[in-house]
DNA sequence: TTGCTCCTCACGTCACGTGAGGTGGC
DNA sequence: TTGCTCCTCACGTCACGTGAGGTGGC
């Protein structure tokens, strides 16, 4: 393998601000509540070097916060069920890991998995019954469009099924 | 028609908030934010008393909020764009409104739509790539229990396509 | 009359935003 | 040396939570 196992840290916190796409501020934010794993390191001034690593890290962090909408102390617990399975994921590396702490530790991997599948479904079906009142609202709208223009080129009276058209009676 | 046009206020703030899952609090900030465009009544006391009407919209501004992930400033904007609609529904509903206007308002009606099924179609996109990616983790991690299991009724050698199996390099 | 819920401040909290004042690297 | 970004407080803001102290309806 020519990659390195791991990178030196080029990347000022700026920098890593630009590449996920959010702020200084929030970054530090993360690193005090430990969503960052790794601290990074401060070889000149106190000045915080990340690598692309820590990039990947933070965009994943702020994907999850969003789709998933919980707080940052729920995700903390996530995160750290994550990190739980990247530590498993080394010792499996390892030869000497006998099968059945093998097994369990997969089978907790499996459990937080599961986990976050739960909360994305259920997220998932909500939008998409929102989606769905809206396409049929949208759809009525439409109709009533075409209606109104085809009228016009004719007859002058209204449609009538107006009020069946509306979707709330406030 | 039997039903009454304004049902008569009879729940308690406490009533609505039991009824719309949240809290007193809330909806009393949302009030002050100007997000429940219609004004509680306060016969007794300066007691709010509130309709089912009022739940069911305070029940779609907060479902608004949390599929779309607005803040409360964005929402409102969108729900002023509602109750645009809502009038335009009320003046659709009287005969006296020339073609040309009512295309107007539908036209617009169709907009405030349409900007809403943006927001939710990019979402639910979000969702459906996280919950693939999710999945495929899920099938891999399931797929090495099974080998796994496989293995401790035959041989002891562990699987050689350890290193591939895992989704991250940290 | 006794609980219960309601009322209005008002301060606390979470997830940051935004200067304030100072130090460090191309 | 001059900008630029970085640093650490620390106060402000948004969306509420949580008492504090008082009033109103079954």
């Amino acid at each position: 393998m020519s990659a390195p196992e791991e990178a030196i840290p080029t990347l000022r916190i700026g920098d890593v601000a630009k590449l996920a796409d959010t702020t200084p501020r929030t970054i530090r934010y993360y690193e005090e509540l430990g969503l960052l794993p790794n601290e990074p390191s401060r070889p000149s001034g106190g000045h915080r070097l990340y690598t692309q690593a820590d990039v990947d890290r933070l965009r994943e962090v702020m994907r999850l916060k969003h789709l998933l909408g919980v707080s940052l102390g729920e995700l903390k617990e996530l995160l750290t069920a994550e990190e739980a399975r990247a530590a498993v994921r080394a010792e499996l590396r390892r030869d000497d890991v006998n099968p059945a702490r093998r097994r369990e530790l997969l089978a907790q991997a499996l459990g937080h998995i599961d986990r976050q599948l739960d909360l994305v479904h259920r997220r998932a079906l909500e939008l998409a019954k929102l989606q769905k009142e809206l396409s049929e609202t949208r759809k009525r709208v439409k109709r009533r469009i075409r209606e109104l223009d085809a009228h016009a080129s004719g007859t002058y009276a209204p449609t009538p099924d107006v009020e069946a058209a509306g979707e709330s009676r406030s």
